[in-house]
DNA sequence: TTAGATGCAACCCATATTGTTACGTATGGG
DNA sequence: CCCATACGTAACAATATGGGTTGCATCTAA
């Protein structure tokens, strides 16, 4: 992890949320309980919710909370939602007239890629249920 | 991958060195090979000697080439001397009075570093030898 | 009707990265 | 002994990104 203030905050509101699902929780409160800013807080849940992770309501009882169970959404769902990915090789093309980079770049893009699948494996593994305390549903 | 042109400069240069082991190279040549500047190029292959993959020398007949032979040298060497580590959680501490993000945080850490741990194996498993063309050695 | 909440645009500031110029230093050729 | 050549490094500009801040429009429930 590096750049990832958002990821942080993602996935420490979200965790919290999971442990009282029901409640509107407003920008204010939730960048107080970061350490950050009201409008930072809105433009990072503002792309969860575009990914369906969370719903926002405007007005007097307003405010943010989980879209769906908590046991529905894993850490892989939050780190997916910001676009986050390690491997950042959407660039598609890459036709060099040097062989050895070729030869370099389809290697170490292959690499990079599977590694980015492990890390989406083991993140979608737990649930911010989990992580906020609950029990594993039994299937 | 992401802000690492300098990942791609020395991975790059690096596996042309493997192809011609014995040539010196300036840095101006690489710099126009690579499409950059030789200031830069000096730049990320001085980390590269200081962690002993590279050589340089001043003077007439100066430049760079390998320290030591292309099979021995992985990308995972090369990788690791430019220290951009994707976990880069080297914080260490991290106590938060929030039992929710400590939770978070063990767990979240203890996969990246478990990917970065992929990471570097499966870039070990190539030499830049490998990848400039040359058979794998036999064991 | 209005207070309170999100949505969003427009900034400022800090940081990282890359490119560029300039100059010091070492080295080998002539 | 010169000096051209190449590295070593500092200093600075340009750019990109991220985060913080302010302001205002919009919607909604009390």
């Amino acid at each position: 992890m590096k750049r990832n203030s958002r990821l942080s905050l993602a996935l420490h509101t979200l965790s919290h949320m999971a442990g009282d699902p029901e409640r509107m929780r407003t920008s204010a409160d939730i960048a107080e309980h970061a350490g950050t800013n009201p409008v930072v807080v809105r433009r990072v849940l503002g792309r969860l919710r575009e990914k369906g992770l969370l719903i926002s309501e405007k007005g007097h009882a307003g405010g943010w909370k989980l879209a769906k169970p908590a046991h529905d959404i894993t850490l892989a769902d939050i780190y997916l939602a910001l676009d986050e990915s390690l491997v950042a090789e959407t660039d598609g093309a890459h036709t060099s007239s040097c062989s050895v980079e070729n030869a370099l770049y389809s290697r170490v893009t292959d690499v990079m890629a599977e590694i980015e699948q492990s890390l989406i494996e083991r993140l979608s593994e737990t649930s911010i249920a989990e992580v906020a305390g609950q029990a594993k549903p039994a299937h």
